[in-house]
DNA sequence: TGTAGTTTCGTGTGCGCACACGCAAATATA
DNA sequence: TATATTTGCGTGTGCGCACACGAAACTACA
């Protein structure tokens, strides 16, 4: 293995030197950098990231802005779980953690946490953008510290990020598509559930909605959407009260599809007889819906893989702080099928 | 973060005393001894293993015994994939690789390369254990050896493997049950196609098929299980003549489940008449298998994520050799459903 | 030509650990 | 008691790199 003081001999000049043409340090004479750079190509150097990393006494500090979560709502501790892994791991690397956490349908909340965050001054940061404006309104301070950032689960056009990871939302309706038409031999009449604050925020939902009626129209397949809102999730006895009323209302039923993580939440306050007759196709694996999968109240669940986003997240940004490799603009997580049997 | 010479200052000794301690190396006073570990025990302190890896030379190397892979037979290459992965990964850390490649069908050409692998004497083994009786007849070597060493995709008990990374060949049959039940609104008459080769070596195909039948039983749908040899799988010609006839004679024919990973040569062989009338569930998202996904040849494929099993058993291992982290002893890689939408 | 300022570079030290070397104290042997 | 042997331990060096310090070499200007 080639080393800083090998390069250094072969360039006629000291391993200080060579040390300053890798880091870009200045104080070299253009005529003798171009002589190293050339040497350290022809034979592909590498700096040695472990002598490196011990040397190097400073350490990274990445901030991580994503969204608490609850008992009811475990939607993002997968990811906290996997941002954890990863700190364990890099921990040796001197990467440091700073992780804030705000409440996912407050706005005021991510906007606080975000100023947090920005006044750390971090390294490099991991952001679940889950408001478009608010995060517009403060991207540009971090990026005025020219700090590189990572959009997570949201992928939000117009900004700088160096990459994004989450799923193709619109794929991952269409495949809930498939699931539904697979699992029915009548016609389709499903139950679309959706819920104000979702409604509002996220426009990955609507993509999956998008993505399941073209399945049917793609197949040939008579589809009859119901749209069915709930204001608040959090009120059970209203849940329940809507829910059982606005369904039984429905003709021929045959199918539920909620393009949001709360699948577990609906299927919960459904009378049993009506959902005996229900496919229910639901998104993302969070404790609660595992447990309905379980017991055969959801048919399928697709899942993004949480746990992995957290964590190729931290590693793609340690990747890049330390070893400068530039990610990959989009980083597409596989869209799971989750089964009864598969978990 | 604590050091050794800290903990060599608490417990008034050198940084050499601790580190004997540490290692084992023998030649101190069990009075003393014991008063490291204490301290060490009550900072919980770890070596650092960067600057470990720095400072030991010695580099440690793993020997992988797996079957090769050819145009028409690409299960091996992901693995093969997912080894190099990780190599690359713990290159750094003095890691080597000596990777022995046998003919999966070949019996002696395993024993030839098992034998290799003795002689390179490794620091640990990662061994796909194809073949029963040839392994029992091995491993005593390379235990005699004290040579660490894990299996991978397929399980055999009697062995002091120190860990298995592969799939519960049960539940994946009973998952692809489920995929050709949904899939199926006629009743269940499934051809279950299965090569020689494949029948005397592999007694995972035979627990898939087991799960299979039995969520049929399960779930009170009536089934026909209908065998079907084919002697050679390389003969083409052989395969379309045979495939087409076997099948043309089932009345009433819905659905084909090959339990192998050649679900692609039987989709390529069968006439697309007879074909299009029929659910097919394979295994394993070989190159061939996806692209007869991608063409509706084959309706579901069940995967393994053969990829993070070659990289997870060398991970595994070197946490093993180098911070001596015992691992789990069954591995279970998640049973991945594969469909044209979502790969 | 002399002095101050600037550019360009070499040297030295330390990161935390592994391991060889060798010294001192304890024990055995004569 | 003198000498050999063993046991227990401290010290020093190097792994490859980052970075501070300061020394030449060069430039500018009076």
């Amino acid at each position: 293995m080639i080393t800083i003081s090998d390069i250094a001999t072969k360039a006629n000049v000291s391993a200080g030197t060579v040390d300053r043409v890798l880091h870009n340090r200045g104080g070299v004479s253009e005529k003798t950098a171009e002589r190293v750079r050339k040497i350290v190509k022809e034979h592909d150097f590498k700096i040695n990231a472990v002598a490196s990393s011990l040397a190097n006494k400073k350490s990274r500090t990445i901030a991580v802005l994503i969204p608490d979560y609850s008992e009811t709502n475990t939607f993002w501790k997968d990811t906290r779980l996997g941002v954890e892994k990863a700190l364990e791991e890099f921990l040796k690397f001197g990467v440091k953690l700073e992780v804030f956490i705000f409440q996912q349908f407050d706005a005021s909340s991510y906007e606080a946490e975000f100023q947090k965050l920005i006044e750390s001054n971090p390294d490099g940061a991991i952001i679940a953008p889950t408001f478009r404006n608010e995060t517009a309104k403060h991207i540009p301070k971090i990026e005025a510290n020219k700090i590189p950032y990572i959009f997570i689960n949201i992928d939000l056009d117009g900004f700088k990020n160096i990459s994004f990871l989450g799923q193709q939302s619109y794929k991952s309706g269409y495949l809930a598509g498939k699931l539904m038409h697979v699992s029915l031999s009548k016609p389709a009449v499903i139950a679309v559930i959706q819920t104000k604050l979702n409604v509002e925020n996220n426009q990955a939902l609507s993509r999956r909605i998008q993505g399941f009626s073209e399945y049917f129209i793609k197949k040939d397949h008579p589809l009859e959407l119901i749209m069915v809102n709930i204001d608040d999730v959090l009120d059970a006895e209203m849940v329940k009260n809507t829910l059982n009323l606005e369904l039984s209302k429905i003709n021929g039923l045959s199918g539920l599809f909620v393009p949001s993580s709360r699948a577990s939440v609906f299927v919960n306050a459904l009378n049993s007889d009506l959902l005996s007759k229900l496919e229910v196709v639901g998104f993302d694996g969070t404790e609660q819906n595992l447990n309905s999968l379980k017991e055969d109240r959801i048919s399928f669940l697709i899942s993004q893989q949480s746990f992995n986003q957290g964590y190729n997240a931290i590693k793609l940004m340690v990747d890049f702080l330390i070893e400068k490799k530039l990610p990959t603009s989009k980083m597409y997580s596989p869209i799971e099928i989750l089964t009864k049997e598969n978990i």
